[in-house]
DNA sequence: GCCAACGTTGGC
DNA sequence: GCCAACGTTGGC
């Protein structure tokens, strides 16, 4: 099992609203490596849901991959701001996965405390000028993570 | 293929 | 609102 974390602006779509719909599709990402780790993304990891552009910044909760390789629906849409006219059916651009709500944090894990437990290197959320909203953690980070939240 | 211009992200 | 970082676009 691997672990991720995801980015989003809670302003747009934030842990509760994963609370309230259970799962969703994770869709609008259009930057390809970030891309890349959603196609590596299997059935059962688990996701550090980050929430950005908000007081406080920093984890907000948990959720898991319930279905891999998902055809980003967004992409053929041409009333949504994901749209790509350079993406087809019979060649999707942009792929990604369906996640289920799994927890929310009572207190949201800050990018302070983040900093203070972890250096760039344990967490690539971390480094500076870092813009991926899709990012592996690893094992002992994560573990370190989940550990930290009770 | 290079690279300047431009747009976006995201912390502050 | 500012601005550093950085990905993408498009002219050449």
């Amino acid at each position: 099992m691997n672990y991720w974390l995801i980015k989003s602006e809670p302003d747009v779509f934030g842990i509760e609203h994963l609370q309230r719909h259970h799962e969703t599709v994770w869709d609008g990402v259009r930057n390809y490596q970030a891309r890349n780790y959603l196609q590596s993304a299997r059935v059962g990891d688990v996701m550090f849901f980050y929430h950005s552009n908000i007081d406080p910044i920093g984890i907000a909760g948990l959720c898991k991959v319930v279905e891999g390789n998902v055809v980003d629906p967004s992409q053929f849409d041409p009333k949504s701001k994901y749209f790509d006219p350079k993406s087809s059916r019979a060649a999707p651009r942009w792929w990604t996965v369906r996640v289920q709500f799994v927890e929310k944090f009572a207190q949201v894990i800050t990018l302070e405390a983040l900093r203070q437990h972890f250096t760039p290197d344990d967490l690539v959320v971390l480094r500076k000028g870092n813009r991926l909203s899709v990012m592996p953690v690893g094992e002992d980070a994560a573990l370190r993570l989940l550990a930290m939240e009770r």
